[in-house]
Order: C-alpha cells, then structure tokens, then sequence
DNA sequence: TGAGTGACTTGAG
DNA sequence: ACTCAAGCCACTC
C-alpha cells in the first residue's frame, strides 16, 4: 500500500494535466501537497494499472529527459504518447521551454 | 528497529 | 555535457 491519501492526490494531479502539456515529478509532488516527495511519485506512477487512462506519461524528469532507460520498452512507450500528443520528444528529452517549465 | 532501495532533485567537480 | 555526492520520502526486507 501507499499510504492511501498521498497516491490519490497523485492521481489527481495526474489526471488534471490538460493533454500536450507535460509536468516533472517534483512538480507533480508539489501540487499534491507533498514537495520534495518526487521519488514517492516515481513510486506511485509504477502502481498504475497498464490498462488505466491516467496520463502518466506526461510525468518527465526535471531536466525533460524521460525517466526510463533510452531503448527501454517503457521509454518507447512514453515516447510515443507524447509524439501522439504534440509533444515533441529529441533524443529522448522534450523542450520544457515552450512549456514555461525552464526557469 | 534498522539498512536497503527507487519512474527524483540539486549542486559541485 | 557527464559523473559523483548528499538530500529527500515512503516502502520493503
């Protein structure tokens, strides 16, 4: 178990995220009520369902790399949601510029 | 109870 | 641009 609250706020947030936009997991801690929390994000995120419809492939590392491995399965799967959505995705990284998330 | 672990972050070398 | 180290939170063994 996740500690029951904290996952739910995570899906929340998660399911908040407007299609073509992409947030980091520090940031998705953050709006959840739990900053610096980035890792139990991570945590969380792996608990999903592959059959369920949270967008938790909008979740990307701080500096827009993906978090998986480049090649992995996972990493290709992601990669490929994120083109579906607009989202351009470089050798494995996106532009957090057009997206205001570079500070 | 305590050491180990991870879909992380930030800062320094 | 890359690697290393310390900090972080909750879970697992």
């Amino acid at each position: 178990m996740v500690t029951g609250n904290s996952q739910q706020a995570i899906f929340t947030v998660l399911a908040s995220i407007p299609a073509g936009r992409i947030v980091t997991y520090g940031r998705v801690a953050e709006l959840a009520g739990m900053p610096g929390a980035a890792r139990r994000v991570g945590t969380v995120l792996k608990t999903i369902p592959g059959d369920s419809t949270l967008p938790w492939h909008r979740v990307l590392r701080a500096n827009g790399r993906i978090a998986f491995s480049p090649g992995s399965k996972a990493f290709r799967h992601q990669q490929a949601k994120l083109e579906k959505e607009g989202i351009q995705v470089i050798n494995g990284r996106v532009d957090l510029d057009q997206f205001g998330l570079h500070p």
